[in-house]
DNA sequence: ATAATGTATTAAGAGTATTAGTACAATTAT
DNA sequence: ATAATTGTACTAATACTCTTAATACATTAT
């Protein structure tokens, strides 16, 4: 299996936070599916060279969202999407974050029209690999 | 002028910040209009009981983001639209901030219509305010 | 049994964030 | 001109977060 993962120092963002996003955004994509499994943390941490705990949080964070299905003595497992709770609390907080980016769309001059193409565009890419994965 | 402003210290943002995306806000919807005058750095610092210096900080962030002119010993006012610069850095930070929430409402289990019913939702929200603000 | 997996705990160090206090500079009003 | 108002700059102190490290433990797979 590749290693898709790239974390970067200089983003701000902590390291626990990208592996998580960037392995949310795979399942997302569908480029990691139900049920398959998640490199073991000393393994990834060893590839990645940082530190277990590091990986162990990122995993941590992923459980938490019901997103992965931790097994101890087994392995990290992605979670089936039918079993995945959407909270109301969840809903409130993606619209919150819809509001900030608006916000700053409109601000740097953008109009709605602008706006909505370039939210269909990038969603479009998430859907598109999930078609092109039936064809493998 | 009312005070729209509301911190919350539980929010885990900073108060400079929550400041500067409300005003933010504010701007985008068109509450506040080109010219406008912010309240006084220790005014609003009064009022919100918060350092002076946190309010300053706020509106350095907004005159960094392009939406308001600084002039000391005058004030802070609300910058025209035509001369605010959009990079393109901003864009692509804009379209990455697009896809973490794309990720999170398709990893909630929303689909693609959902998520973009919502997105036109929450911005028509903004533009509403606008044209009725021509009637006032 | 042995190996491999995730978990829990504690500690330390480094860096960043946040706020506060104070003094300064520039503009406006009188 | 003088005083008041406004934004700015600087320093300092506190608190928090992040990361790593070193272990030990519990569960599962082989």
């Amino acid at each position: 299996m590749a290693l898709w993962i790239q974390i970067s120092s200089g983003s701000g963002e902590p390291i626990y936070v990208q592996v998580a996003e960037q392995i949310s955004e795979a399942i997302a994509k569908s480029e990691l599916a139900s049920g398959d499994k998640l490199p073991a943390v000393r393994k990834l941490a060893a590839e990645l060279v940082i530190n277990p705990n590091t990986v162990a949080r990122a995993y941590t964070r992923l459980e938490h969202a019901g997103l992965v299905t931790t097994k101890t003595g087994s392995g990290t497992y992605v979670s089936d999407p039918k079993l995945r709770t959407s909270d109301a609390a969840d809903i409130n907080i993606l619209t919150e974050r819809m509001d900030t980016i608006i916000t700053r769309g409109l601000n740097l001059g953008l109009r709605q029209q602008d706006l909505t193409t370039m939210f269909k565009d990038r969603l479009a890419k998430f859907v598109k690999k999930q078609t092109e994965r039936k064809n493998d």
